[in-house]
DNA sequence: TGCCAGGCCCTCTTTAGGGCCTT
């Protein structure tokens, strides 16, 4: 399902990136979090094609205020169905596509704790948008996905801290990102493996690097 | 008793500290 188009110059080709985003009981598996919502958005060629978003049942209450944040409730995810059936149907969508969230560090814990509890193991590596929009746009107000979606113009996706708005900004704010590094290093055909490297160089070296990318042929 | 996420990044740094960002 196609839902919006943007900017498909700049996109890279024939890759397809899961965006995903976690709505949770807390802040880290590690102290019994799990998660209430995820969203993954598929993007391939500058458009988002495809989506899956479901509320999950992991069997814990949700803590008020985050009640308050995300508007999920502990009769709504007690209505859902088991974390289980979700996370698997979750996986099968996401397949082997590259993986990229914003503040991956925290998705991609309740990612591999929700893989750990199926006894499997995560095959790729995530891409943050946070990292990548510090360098990018080093002189943004601030790095919260909200502020960027505005300062960057980006299209409306609906209520902040819900899995699938916030998934959806998340992928427009991959295509600015790719969209940016073309224009600024006449880079094309941008692919997960390139946005891996660019978030692990420091912002001094960034021009540089990206010039070295550039005459490699990127 | 007191504390309680954690990885990244900047700087008044690197033998460290504190803010950012996610729920």
């Amino acid at each position: 399902m196609v839902v919006k188009t943007i900017n498909r110059r700049f996109a890279s080709e024939s890759e397809t990136l899961a965006v995903i985003d976690f709505e949770t009981t807390g802040m880290s598996p590690a102290e019994g979090a799990r998660p209430t919502e995820i969203a993954v958005v598929l993007v391939r060629d500058g458009q988002l094609v495809d989506r899956y978003q479901s509320l999950m049942n992991a069997g814990l209450r949700v803590p008020g205020f985050i009640e308050e944040l995300t508007g999920i409730s502990t009769a709504m995810v007690r209505a859902a169905p088991s974390a289980d059936k979700v996370m698997a149907q979750a996986f099968a969508f996401v397949g082997d596509h590259p993986l990229v969230a914003h503040n991956a560090s925290f998705d991609s814990k309740f990612w591999d704790a929700e893989l750990g509890r199926m006894g499997k193991n995560r095959p790729q590596e995530f891409v943050c948008s946070m990292l990548l929009s510090r360098r990018v746009f080093p002189n943004a107000a601030n790095h919260k996905l909200g502020t960027l979606v505005q300062s960057l113009r980006l299209p409306a996706t609906g209520r902040y801290h819900r899995a699938l708005a916030d998934a959806e900004a998340t992928a427009y704010l991959l295509l600015r990102i790719q969209e940016e590094l073309s224009q600024r290093y006449c880079w094309s055909g941008i692919r997960h493996e390139h946005l891996v490297r660019l978030q692990r160089v420091t912002r001094a070296k960034l021009d540089t690097w990206a010039a070295s990318q550039a005459s490699a042929g990127l």
